[in-house]
DNA sequence: GTCAGTGCAAACTTTTTGCAACTAC
DNA sequence: GTAGTTGCAAAAAGTTTGCACTGAC
């Protein structure tokens, strides 16, 4: 993630915090950090990893907590897969379609501008939209053929 | 969930454990079956008391790894939200976005034919789609305005 | 008769909580 | 100084596993 952005995101947290008189902590602002230096997916472990690996240690309560804090903000969104929770940055990185395979469980991101068209226009009645995810579950290329083999040895 | 659609997915999930070569057991057949009765979304609790009220006592592990199996033949779909996971039947019942508020976590089920159409069309390369959820995320009326009235009172 | 599937309890993983110490305000 | 936050360890919640028994084929 580039500079600017997180740059952006320090703000956003920044004035959540002030607004809801909650308190700007080292943690949260470092957490937020490492998050935003992650690449795609990652789980809380790796999260965990890699502030240790750049000497700031935080305890698990708070990794959870600021975690939630963060998904509040709309700043991380979780994934819950087959493997467990995954945690993304979200804030511009919105834009793509996760496409798991029910087989393997392998996710790869997809990106599709019209159905990002569309879910921007969407209207909803009584509510302010500002995040969406979808997946789309079915067979990935290798899990078909996988299956394909498989039935034609059952059958003959 | 309609009689005509019970009998399908009855046929859908006989004929995967046909052709995988797995057991008919009648457990299977009652979980579906309790899947196909409840309303909207439920817990793995909520499915075993409908169970248990109907007279079939499963095990939890036999619950688990059945969910999972239906789950495998796209018959339920799990839904990750902050109050744990929620199951849901959704053959023929796939049409619809989850709209979730970030600060009361309530789920609101919407329909809209112009996203529907769009998923429908979209095309994946390498990858047979065949079901697909969409979450959209963000602030349902009635936080708004208890939010708007709490940011009142602290300004002024 | 055989082996996949079930029930049970124990194990394991993941997340939350209670409490004392700390620190942002 | 005070109340929100953190760290730690223990507890709770959620899910999986090992094993003996059962029943679908």
């Amino acid at each position: 993630m580039d500079k600017q952005a997180k740059e952006d995101v320090r703000q956003i947290l920044a004035a959540y915090l002030e607004t809801n008189n909650r308190r700007k902590t080292p943690e949260r602002f470092a957490i937020l950090d490492a998050v935003y230096s992650m690449r795609g997916h990652f789980t809380l472990d790796e999260l965990s990893d890699y502030l240790l690996a750049h000497n700031f240690r935080v305890s698990r309560a708070t990794l959870y907590s600021t975690i939630k804090l963060l998904y509040e903000v709309r700043l991380v969104i979780p994934h819950h897969m087959q493997e467990g929770t995954m945690y993304e940055a979200c804030y511009k990185n919105g834009d793509h379609i996760h496409q798991i395979c029910t087989v393997c469980g392998k996710v790869t991101e997809v990106k599709s501008p019209e159905v990002m068209a569309v879910l921007d226009e969407i209207k909803l009645k009584r509510f302010r939209k500002n995040a969406f995810s979808l997946y789309i579950y079915g067979i990935c290329s290798s899990c078909q053929a996988r299956i394909t083999r498989l039935k034609g040895k059952s059958n003959k």
